[in-house]
DNA sequence: TTGCATGTTCCGGA
DNA sequence: GTCCGGAACATGCA
């Protein structure tokens, strides 16, 4: 077998499906933080692995926390800012990354590289690659620093809004659609799920996209980052096409039709190619 | 042993 | 300026 489907059907099997963080998976995470390690007294911080600290060192970490008290999280696309004091812990969580509950003084998981410690359990902050991390920050400053080039979270935008932040760019709407920098929070899974039930393919561009295709890519982001938010990850059932894409034989949820995939900017496309057909239709 | 993985960032080139 | 592809990051897996 060659072309693109050639590296998929190498993977044998469908293997259990990785968790990648993206919007939905960061809230479930915030909803942790906010449910346990809100307004009690950090009792210690230990890294573990000074490999995911950004701009600041295990000893300033360890130095600064112990005695404060974080405040409510808030989450911003993929990030997610907890106030403490006069700073911010900054946490992403890359491709890998994750946060947990435990009680205190569990035996920690190989992958756990920070703990934040409080008198009844610990928080974790786990990550096996490494892509991302964790930063402390002045705040409100620190934060505006490192959020500066990110867009507006994506369940904040509206379908006007969604029509401001594409008119005008000859880039791909799947790109768009992941372009932290145009809207934060939507990755390679999220937007090929978007897409698929706004019946667009990924590769059109946006400044062909029409009144009718802008309206249906807001209703199904809309819908399918509740439905997702609600799961607390991108749900992985038949009906979705998250649930489908892993399999080579994968065919579409609607129709039938076998999916296409193809790879852009390292990254895998599914899509289906009735549902979805090639660029259309009217100009704006 | 090799190539791939759902994220982000940087660089060169069109 | 805009967009794209490729590489890099670090680690595990098939």
């Amino acid at each position: 077998m060659t072309g693109p489907l050639a590296w998929f059907a190498r993977r044998g099997p469908v293997g259990k499906p990785r968790i990648v963080p993206e919007l939905p998976d960061v809230e479930s995470f915030r909803q942790v933080f906010a449910a346990h390690a809100v307004k009690r007294p950090i009792s210690g911080v230990d890294v573990l692995d000074a490999g995911v600290l950004r701009d600041v060192t295990a000893d300033r970490l360890s130095r600064t926390l112990p005695g404060q008290r974080f405040s409510e999280p808030r989450r911003h696309g993929k990030w997610l800012i907890a106030p403490v004091g006069s700073h911010a812990v900054i946490l992403h969580f890359g491709m890998t990354g994750s946060l947990y509950w435990t009680g205190p003084g569990e035996q920690p998981h190989r992958h756990d590289r920070v703990i934040f410690a409080f008198p009844d359990g610990e928080l974790r902050y786990r990550d096996m690659r490494k892509l991302q991390g964790l930063r402390l920050v002045d705040s409100p400053r620190g934060v505006d620093d490192v959020l500066a080039d990110v867009g507006p979270d994506a369940t904040e935008v509206s379908r006007e809004r969604l029509r401001e932040l594409l008119d005008g760019r000859r880039k791909q709407v799947k790109a768009a659609l992941t372009d932290q920098s145009i809207m934060a929070g939507i990755g390679n899974l999220l937007a090929d799920e978007i897409l698929w039930r706004a019946r667009i393919h990924p590769r059109t561009s946006c400044v062909h996209l029409g009144r009718d295709e802008l309206a249906r890519l807001d209703a199904a982001m809309g819908r399918v980052l509740r439905q997702s938010i609600k799961a607390g990850r991108v749900p992985v059932t038949k009906s979705w096409l998250t649930g489908r894409r892993d399999d080579p034989s994968g065919s579409c949820p609607r129709c039938g039709t076998l999916l296409a995939h193809d790879r852009t900017g390292g990254r895998t496309t599914t899509w289906c190619p009735h549902c979805q057909p090639d660029e259309p239709v009217q100009p704006r």
